[in-house]
DNA sequence: TCTATTGACCATCTTTGACTATTATAGCGC
DNA sequence: GCGCTATAATAGTCAAAGATGGTCAATAGA
């Protein structure tokens, strides 16, 4: 049930919890999950992105590593202008969600939210030829993203 | 006797009992009643579609699922089917706010949720002529409703 | 006629393996 | 000891295979 790629994850994400970072054998972790190796370049890809909010830097040979690196963007002021940035005019569901999924793991969104989020941008609202899909999805997500931040200045005034 | 359809429908609702939801594997599914997959498919759009009060959320791949969440809105059965029409094919943005302030009041949504889903559908948002502009809006709200009502179906849960 | 069933074809996500690239180190000739 | 090379120890890439679920049109059945 749980998959592999699912359980990899978890596993990385339960070492990240105390340290920004963490520093593994590709091999060793393979092994360790009985999978062949490129498994682990699978979920780095697929759940360790960029826009996931890590930074892959690994190292071949001996002695060998991989180090994740949780980017540290939190509370930094251009957070919001990197993110419209990144979306820019158009932007794919895949890459809109690992944003969602960056914001919520950095606590900036609940998990409503980012459900909400995602419905909005998700193939199935946008009913147009996909590379209009793209351009729409985009400026439909910098609004929401527009908004999020909105929201953490709301919260902020209203705590003090 | 029996069609296979009622069958599976029943069969499904057996499960769905205790829990509001239920997650299976199609084709598994099919194979216990002997059909073909999409069989399952045919169940689930005729008898737990959206106005038969029911979400279905699936994944593809190695570990796939689908799975089935039953809505139980307080008190008004229908209140997202009712939604769903009211929306229709296509909404302005003055009834699409309406609904999110009623949605708010009713202590359904967070004002922050609220905030989002205006950013989602703002005339900013939906860069496009003004007649398509309220088609797909309605397609980004519809999505976003049954978002809202399946986030409240998942704090029901966590709250038990 | 209306509903149910199937099957062919499509879309998406995961896993693997063969092949490639990089780095450290041991051994060798000097 | 120094520099070079071969080898071992890593990690990366990419395409193919595997594992699911989705769609739709044709057909069968009530």
């Amino acid at each position: 049930m749980a998959q592999l790629s699912d359980s990899i994850e978890h596993f990385i994400k339960e070492l990240m919890t105390e340290d920004a970072h963490v520093e593994l054998r590709r091999n060793e972790l393979a092994q360790h999950f009985g999978c062949a190796p490129s498994q682990i370049n699978y979920v780095l890809a697929t759940r360790f992105s960029v826009d996931h909010g890590y930074i892959i830097e690994s190292r071949r040979g001996g002695g060998g590593y991989v180090r994740i690196v949780r980017m540290q963007t939190r509370g930094e002021p251009n957070f919001l202008d990197a993110l419209l940035n990144r979306v820019g005019n158009s932007v794919d569901e895949e890459t809109a969600n690992a944003i969602i999924s960056n914001l919520f793991e950095r606590k900036m969104i609940t998990g409503r939210e980012a459900a909400l989020m995602r419905s909005a941008v998700s193939r199935n609202a946008l009913a147009l030829p996909i590379s209009a899909k793209d351009v729409l999805r985009a400026a439909v997500f910098r609004n929401m993203l527009e908004q999020v931040f909105k929201n953490l200045e709301e919260d902020k005034r209203n705590d003090v």
